[in-house]
DNA sequence: AGCCTGATGACAGTCACTGACATCGCTGGA
DNA sequence: TCCAGCGATGTCAGTGACTGTCATCAGGCT
């Protein structure tokens, strides 16, 4: 069966619980792995058994989103265009993250605050991208046009979703990035 | 007059020089600080007034280069498009890094071993991002499409100039950006 | 009950980075 | 010429992230 853990369940949703709220009453930098650990009824040691470093407890769910990214690309219709795909993808995790709200929100409060948690998402973002041109290239696609399409994919994603979290009762995602990719269109059009 | 080192002369270029020795001779993480000091003969405390972190020492560049970028983006002529901007902008950068030739591929073997580098470089192009779009906004250009026409120009500059380092004799810088620029204009148009 | 396995604790150690204070080598003025 | 001031460097102690190693503990299996 999975590794379910044997003393108190979950123990790595604990220490990503009392890590956000700790990230979110004191910031980034000023808490320690200690402090977060002790919050979760755990030692140091533990944390550091279940993420890599203190700013990976901020991101587990990229997997997830990767996955979603990729499955979208590999089933979008043979007749779609590589932007076609690409953009069908990058709705996809737009609603995914519509789902998760508020959290969200939390989330990116956390990373706006602190650089090292930036470069951690940015690098991310690229991880993301490089799937998605790998994606395209399993579909036919060539390169430079599958990098470009996943690149220029994920722009219209930040872009998109730092309006989505700016504007608080605004529009929902899909929207905001079927708008974006219409606005790139347009702007690499005029050359 | 500037602040020119009293003792041996240029503190800060002998640490970069070391720094890079070594991280080239045992790698970026097998490199402590100390030994980086040692060898430019300062001590550690010395290394770190000069550069905020051990990562640093590798980015210097990075403000002359987005001068370049926003200036190039202020003297487009009235008549350019964003896009246009945008591309003159990435062709001079791209130039300029053509001048630095071996030390430009000595730099990014570094970072291509070290995953921490590598989320440094890639906060620094969203730095050149930010600064492109805000150029374009003093032009006039009203946002998303100045974001967008920032990210994309930045894209296309990481892809072509990847392109340029893994080709070792091949075509100069500015023609591959000038390919990769249309290339993404014909994958957004194909929607 | 006794054994095995995987998760956790305990502990020592390295290294990046910082703050505080002493020191040194020049530079300009008395 | 000498000395006061200043900026760059050295010294030292300390914090905190992260790692390696070994002990320990809970539950499953026989």
């Amino acid at each position: 069966m999975q590794g379910m853990g044997r003393w108190e369940p979950n123990a790595r949703g604990r220490l990503e619980q009392a890590a956000l709220e700790l990230y979110l009453e004191r910031g980034f930098e000023q808490t320690t792995v200690a402090e977060i650990a002790k919050r979760a009824g755990l030692t140091e040691r533990t944390f550091f058994r279940h993420f890599a470093d203190k700013r990976e407890v901020l991101f587990w769910g990229s997997g997830t989103l990767q996955e979603q990214l990729v499955n979208a690309v590999a089933d979008a219709p043979e007749s779609a265009t590589p932007m076609d795909a690409i953009a069908a993808a990058i709705e996809s995790a737009g609603v995914l993250l519509q789902l998760r709200g508020e959290s969200a929100r939390q989330r990116q409060a956390v990373i706006a605050a602190n650089t090292e948690l930036q470069e951690r998402e940015l690098i991310k973002l690229a991880s993301l991208s490089a799937a998605l041109a790998e994606a395209l290239r399993r579909r036919g696609v060539a390169e430079p046009a599958a990098s470009l399409a996943a690149e220029a994919g994920i722009a219209v994603f930040k872009i998109a979703y730092v309006r989505w979290i700016d504007e608080t009762g605004g529009p929902d995602v899909s929207r905001l990035i079927r708008e974006s990719f219409d606005e790139l269109k347009a702007v690499t059009a005029g050359r």
